[in-house]
DNA sequence: GGCCGCATGTGTACTTTGTACGCTTATCAA
DNA sequence: TTGATAAGCGTACAAAGTACACATGCGGCC
């Protein structure tokens, strides 16, 4: 009775897929993308980095994996909501997913192989967006628009990780060091009365700009 | 007069950082940014993996380099026209740009050390619509949708390089094959009867939301 | 002319990474 | 007991970034 313990939860169960998975996601989150080595998630693991290779293909499939586990995160609404309840919960969720792994913001919708979960969440989408009236044109230009600026809002926010405004300060100093003062006079102005001002809501300017999509689109669908 | 040869342009003027950075956007372009290595950068220029260190102090410098060029090429109308124009105008120029240069999607945004280019850039915009009359939080707002949007659009819209509705089909085919048939009806309909059909505009789809998007902010700047 | 210094290109070599291949070991059915 | 199967591993190699020291050619200065 000294590894396979009786059949309660062992310990150390071994490796599984799931297993590998989980830990890559993890990693990923603390790390990015580019730390995500075979060997540091073996390590993380306790396991030589080729018993990796008995759960998962390689690299990219593993990567696919851990995009499908993504997909099942976004919350799906899809009782007898409105659609416009249903789509803001649903941008609102997949913005804090990107959040919280922005290594995948750029591979979300760039799989050759898309999962289960992937598939199943399109679907579920494009569903409650044509019951409750869209056309297929109409279908196309909300989820284009909604998922371009749900998206984007991830990516272009790299979201400074500062927590003090003295360190922010001392960023935008260094990034306008190399330059005659007041090149820049614009940029200058709104970094320091907008960017460095407390208070500034990352999650305020999505929904601001959310709303004012789902909006635009209300309107479109009762013209259509 | 073997290397040097007179005043007028030799073949092969040697390296220079331009010339180092002009082909590894070239090479980016066509190859993808995996295949943007020094040794293929190099072996482009016929010259040793090593002389490109001359010019450039490492990667990330020559892609800091390949971006604040991108930066370059966004069309800027800051003369008179209404800020409506002038933003139109640079959300459409920099979504060809990203059309054009789809592996520096997710960099534009994010470098730490940005160029002269890249300033000047966001310095014109901001100033637009603050001449404009919108108030910082206001250019916030438009700022922060309008790229979020742009970027967005790029990088969902992963572009499939597909030119017969044929291979679109197989590759829909590849798709939704390790799955049972109708497990996604909604998905399926929406490919089959949208996506596929011909006379679907990239071009099109992009300016509908970003229309969209300018209409309500014009809105939002009347009641400021 | 003869010399020197600097800028530019290069060869070699080391590190980090993904992963192919074949060995070892543990488990379990017959 | 035996043999099959799955799981973990050690070794090794190719591709990539890049440190370092050397080569080479051009310019200016005496």
């Amino acid at each position: 009775m000294s590894t396979t313990a009786g059949k309660h939860e062992d310990p150390r169960p071994g490796l599984s897929r799931q297993l590998v998975v989980q830990t890559a996601i993890q990693h990923a989150d603390s790390a990015g993308l580019d730390a995500l080595t075979m060997r540091q998630v073996a390590g993380l693991l306790q396991v030589a980095p080729m018993s990796l290779y008995r759960h998962i293909s390689n690299r990219d499939d593993l990567i696919d994996a851990m995009i499908d586990v993504l997909f099942g995160e976004i919350a799906l609404p899809l009782g007898s909501a409105h659609w416009k309840t249903a789509m803001r919960t649903r941008a609102v969720s997949l913005r804090n997913v990107l959040a919280r792994h922005r290594w995948a913001i750029g591979l979300m919708e760039s799989r050759r192989r898309p999962g289960p979960s992937n598939l199943r969440h399109h679907d579920a989408v494009i569903g409650k967006l044509r019951s409750a009236g869209f056309d297929i044109g109409m279908v196309a230009h909300a989820y284009s628009l909604l998922d371009a600026y749900t998206y984007g809002y991830a990516l272009t926010k790299v979201n400074i990780p500062f927590e003090t405004t003295d360190e922010m300060a001392a960023m935008a100093q260094d990034m306008f060091e190399p330059f005659p003062a007041n090149e820049y006079p614009n940029l200058a102005e709104f970094v320091t009365d907008h960017v460095m001002k407390p208070g500034y809501d990352y999650g305020e300017e999505f929904e601001y700009g959310l709303d004012l999509i789902l909006n635009g689109l209300e309107e479109a669908l009762a013209g259509q």
